[in-house]
DNA sequence: CTGAAAGCGCTTACAG
DNA sequence: CTGAAAGCGCTTACAG
């Protein structure tokens, strides 16, 4: 493998001005410049990136922590992440924690070791005063989930006002007996979800009942599990407002081949407005998440921080969420 | 940031014997040992990644090409080869072509300038005289789609087989005008699979119509697209084999819309057995792929080849397809 | 069991 | 416009 310096002994020249050349640096003689070029080019010379890092204490890279990369609503977050990051010359490290503490914390010592730049955390296990100690190694952002003591920078969607306008919308549709599936409850975006589910419900004078209360549910077979216990039950809810569409889509599944009849037997609201939230029969009512936007816009403030070596500072955006009504309701 | 030397002041020791504590080097004094382990806590010390990889050459880092990662094909290969990557502690970049073959170069480059150990192709844009070149700079090998003209490791599926079950079994179900939708003709892997389609056709003596031929199809939207080209004709296929249940389900979704009666009125055979396979209505007959044995196994090959030193061999592992049989044929 | 020295490949202030 | 020198932070033969 050539080196800067073959490329010096080839041409008679210095590795500095090698480097200018590489560099694009101006003040170099043109002659020279040529020179150097054809040199490169003979001895297919290409920088190291490792000595360039080292050098330069930039790695050019950019971690993102997901939870579960089989979940359509990540695969396009990080697409749309993926998309800015090449476009902007860096690379992008999936890191998926598998809902583990753990491993999320595995994943932000690439911080501390110096491998990427910066973290954006789309899914977020731990609490602050666990993640906080990794901030001082550099950026570290949240999209996605969030959390109220976290002082970093967050897009998010308001994830309450999701809530209330699932649950809303059941109400509206005539329910009194509404469950509710959605994810861990230690994790904050689940319990905003809820208190927006519980929010609605006492505005209409409707008990919440705690057997309704489904968590940890996340893919599709979750789902199936919450209609078989659902259909256990002696008495059980007519609507149900799930924490994704793939549990949603899980539930309908389940439930049609119980011959339960959707939704007149069983309304189901979804979270994300997936692709399958369209395909499935019937059509999901779900909530609209702005996934390409947020990812988008995450890469943008954190390729925005480390390019320009901007402060950290504590900044939120939040986004609003948008019921889309199919035939599930 | 504490470096070794900081370590090696404030122990009295070398930083050689510093680097050999880090390291878990046998002969180093225990007392000694004790006294930079406790440095390393007080200063809260980190090896720096960059000044490693320059010195060891070495990366810890893998790249995967795929081609979207929002088809849920790629991200169950994606998630599987993460998990052996993470256990082996390795990173995965992930790296996506969207289907265009300069973007496929441009990922293969991180192979050239030292940013990755190794090269993962889960989908091959370019040709194998466009690829070999990179091969030089470190293991490449290919997982999922291949070139038959390739001297890389492959771990793949018998896609041609694949097309063929897909087509004899809708001939058994008494189909003769039977479509084909699926990739770009370009990719050595759906043109295998057309070729099984071709193969079963002839064998039942009917003639391939190349107005049933439909190619660059991937998403929903493109299925969805197909049928409305489908629908438009005089001479309508009863049956259609599309290369991917993304396709199928966007072919099965708008012909619903448009009052089709699945089966009855088209067949429609997917590929991959995707999780939506099972939860659209009509379930969707389909070739099941083993995405998770492919995405590990291709891990561990590649892992093997970086931290063995294995000389790269050419050696091809074909993995059977299965017919999923559902209620869409 | 330990350390001085060299070097991985680059870039950048400094001096000219 | 150009180059000698230092240094990013580590590891590893070599010598003791």
């Amino acid at each position: 493998m050539a080196t800067i310096k073959d490329i010096a002994l080839k041409t008679g020249l210095s590795p500095t001005t090698v480097s200018r050349v590489i560099n694009n640096h101006p003040y170099v003689d043109k002659t020279k410049r040529k020179k150097v070029l054809e040199a490169m080019e003979e001895l297919s010379y290409v920088p190291n990136s490792s000595a360039r890092r080292l050098r330069g204490q930039r790695t050019n890279t950019i971690a993102v922590i997901i939870s579960r990369i089989v979940n359509p609503f990540f695969s396009h977050l990080v697409d749309a992440m993926g998309e800015i990051a090449t476009e902007e010359g860096y690379q992008l490290v999936l890191c998926d924690s598998r809902l583990e503490k753990k491993r999320e914390l595995q994943h932000l010592e690439l911080l501390k070791t110096k491998q990427v730049d910066g973290v954006i955390l789309a899914s977020l296990q731990n609490k602050w005063e666990d993640i906080e100690p990794y901030t001082r190694y550099g950026p570290v952002i949240s999209c996605n989930e969030y959390d109220s003591k976290a002082q970093m920078p967050s897009i998010l969607c308001d994830q309450k006002q999701g809530g209330y306008m699932a649950v809303k919308h059941l109400i509206e549709r005539g329910h009194t007996k509404i469950a509710c599936a959605g994810g861990a409850l230690r994790i904050e975006l689940t319990r905003d979800r809820y208190r927006g589910y519980e929010e609605a419900m006492m505005e209409a004078d409707l008990p919440v009942q705690e057997e309704f209360v489904f968590s940890s549910s996340y893919g599709i077979e979750d789902g199936k599990e919450v209609f078989r216990r659902i259909y256990a039950m002696e008495n059980r809810p007519t609507a149900i407002f799930a924490g994704g569409d793939e549990v949603a889509a899980g539930i309908i599944s389940e439930a049609k081949k119980m011959k339960f009849r959707i939704p007149e037997d069983l309304a189901v609201v979804g979270f994300d407005n997936q692709p399958i939230a369209e395909l499935i029969d019937p059509g999901i009512t779900t909530i609209d998440q702005p996934m390409k936007y947020m990812g988008t816009r995450a890469m943008q403030v954190m390729l925005d921080m480390v390019a320009n070596n901007r402060e950290v500072t504590y900044t939120r955006e939040i986004l609003p969420l948008e019921l889309v009504i199919r035939e599930s309701t």
